[in-house]
Formats: C-alpha cells, sequence, structure tokens
DNA sequence: TATTATATCGACACTGTGTTGTTTTATCAA
DNA sequence: TTGATAAAACAACACAGTGTCGATATAATA
C-alpha cells in the first residue's frame, strides 16, 4: 500500500510554496487569491485545499520553514564576546537568501513575522540585554531594541546590501549597547 | 440650487468613518467587507461608491483627519531643550483618542500608517538627530531610531497606558539621545 | 502488478464586487 | 414656501473568487 506524504505530496506542496513566493514578486500579498496560486503553479485549484486552508496557511508554512533554517545558523552557541560574529553569520544567511527575504521581511504584513522572526533571534542571542533589571521602563527598552534592530535589518535588505554584513553586525551590535550598556 | 458638499454628504461620510472604526474593533480590517461597512452605517452599498472606491481609501481619509489634528499639537514651535515637553503633549494626545490609535497604530496592517506617523512627528520635532553627518551609516541609526520609537508608542498603547506621558516622553528623548549624541 | 493515496475534472451554491438606470428624499436658494 | 438639484435608495445585472462534492484518472509503493 502507499504511505502518506509520499513524494507526490512533497512535490505539490513544493509547487505551491514557490508559486506563492513567485507571484509575491509580483504583487502584494493581499491581492493574490487561490485561483491564482493554483494558476502559477498548475494545479487544479481542488488539490490546493488538499493541503492547505486558505492563502495564509500556505504563507505561514514557507515563513516558518525559512526560520527554522535561520535558527540553525544561531544554534552553535559561542561565547558572548563573539557576539557580532553571530551576528555577521546570521546577516550573511539573510543575504544569500535575499529572494526570500526580501518578501517575508519587507512587504506591507510582513510585520507579524518580522517580530517574531527578531524575537527568536534576540532570545538565541542573548546580547547584553538588562533583562535582570526589572524597572517598570525595562519591557519599553527591550521593544525599542528589538524593532529598530528589526527596522535596520529591513532598510539593509531595500538597500540591497549596500554595507557588508560586518559593517551592519558592528552597527547594530553598538546601538544595543549605547542603550542598553 | 442646492450646493455640493452639503450637510447630508458629511453625514454619510462621517457615518461610513464611524461605521468602520465600530467594525475594527471587532475584528482586522482585511476581514472587513464594503457590505459589512454599509450594514453597520445603515446605508445602502451603492452611496459608498459615491464617496469612497474601496475599504482601503475610507481608512485612509480616517487615517489623514487623525494625522491632521496630531500635527497641529506640534506646530507650535519650541526651543530644542523644551523637546520632552512637546512629546509629553504629544503623548497627551494620543492617550486622549485612544480609541482611534489602538486601532489605527496597533492592529495589524497598520504598519504603514505607523512609518507615515512617526516619520512627520520626526521631521516636527528634529530633536538631536545627526542629519548633517551623512556616513554610511546615518540612515540606519535614523531609521532605527525612527521605528523603536514608534514600537515604544505602540508598546504603550497595548499596555493600557501603564507610565505616565510625562515618564514615557523622558524615556524616548534619552533613548534618542543615547544612540545619537 | 494490485492497491491505495493523490490529483484531476466538472459542477454546484454562495458571497462580495462594481456598475447602471430609475425613483425617492433632503437641501439650499430664490 | 417652493422649485431646482444634489444625494441617497432601490432593484437588477454580470462577474470573480470561494469552498465543497462525487466521480474519474494517475502515480507511487509494497
Amino acid at each position: 500500500m502507499a504511505t502518506k506524504n509520499n513524494r507526490r505530496t512533497q512535490m505539490t506542496r513544493l509547487l505551491l510554496k514557490t508559486a506563492l513566493t513567485e507571484l509575491m514578486q509580483q504583487k502584494p500579498f493581499t491581492e493574490i487569491t487561490i485561483k491564482d496560486i493554483c494558476a502559477q503553479a498548475d494545479l487544479n485549484r481542488t488539490t490546493f485545499y488538499l493541503h492547505y486552508a486558505d492563502q495564509y496557511a500556505l504563507l505561514q508554512d514557507i515563513e516558518r520553514e525559512v526560520q527554522e533554517k535561520a535558527l540553525d545558523y544561531l544554534k552553535n552557541v559561542r561565547p558572548a564576546e563573539e557576539a557580532p560574529e553571530m551576528i555577521e553569520d546570521f546577516l550573511q544567511y539573510i543575504k544569500s537568501r535575499s529572494d526570500l527575504f526580501r518578501i517575508l521581511f519587507c512587504d506591507a504584513g510582513s510585520e507579524d513575522f518580522r517580530r517574531r522572526f527578531i524575537q527568536t533571534v534576540m532570545e538565541n542571542l542573548r546580547v547584553n540585554i538588562p533583562t535582570a533589571a526589572d524597572s517598570p521602563e525595562e519591557p519599553y527598552v527591550l521593544c525599542f531594541l528589538m524593532q529598530g534592530s528589526a527596522q535596520i535589518i529591513k532598510e539593509w535588505i531595500t538597500r540591497d546590501f549596500d554595507l557588508s554584513p560586518r559593517e551592519l553586525a558592528d552597527l547594530i551590535f553598538q546601538l544595543c549597547n549605547r542603550v542598553a550598556p
């Protein structure tokens, strides 16, 4: 008997993911219909519903995949003083997958993904953030840093990587240290 | 003869704006249809099209109105050393219109409005930002500050104003000065 | 090769959209 | 107050996308 999750299924899902990313390079996600995706993937519309509930579920699947791969990059723990190097490696990865990040990170409506992404990165990096101090201002300083850093990376992608990963890593590290010494 | 832009038109537009803001307190903007808005406003759907092309145009109209009023608050120019006081007044205004800002500033999809809003505020405040220095890092520092500050205000609204406008104004001012001395 | 999961196909009712022509209502000015 | 006119309501239309269904064809695996 045939097993589930076979080659055919994997292929179909890959086709759907590819189709959506291709379309997102042409127009905003909110304007993309299921019909569009199926036409792009050359699949029957009924087939789409066998795998995903709607466009949002498909997008989430893409996002989950990218985030997992990005986190692999941060899992090899290093001493705290190597934080700039870790940020650098991480930025290098983003640059290498610029096609995807340009969509997931910079498009309108990408806010949630960006927030979750940076949140996870921050947790993994554990740079010198005053998590111990529990002043009433502390959560504000934290989200100032998080969103500021996210915006820098977004700007970097938009500007088509006009700084080297090393330069940007140093800048982010410096700014975070200035804010939370 | 009857003139254009009469009382009736103004009333209809007000009804539509009110209906949309009411609906946005119940569900995300992306799920709100023109049909919904007209039902909420108790207006015929055809009437909607006499005033706006779609939901987005209506939302933009609301946003424009709020932004205009907020900017009135910043137009009375004061010396640079009074920047914290100006920020404080501004935050006070946001708090007084929390119903609107909770929607326009904090909802998913509110990214564009938040960005434009903070951009305008920054231009009006002209706090100590190194606009003169044209190092390659300068635009990055600027958007770090802008998005970080925006996030702080968003967090403040979400946390239901757990700091006083004065405390938050001081915090924002301090953070900006630490980053761009 | 037989079995079974997966994809295709055609069709269906349903919802929201945008527009049109007509009628009714409200507003303003004489 | 009333007549002219702008604005709103109403009914109807074609159209596009959605979600689901049963039946059929295709492919992957054991």
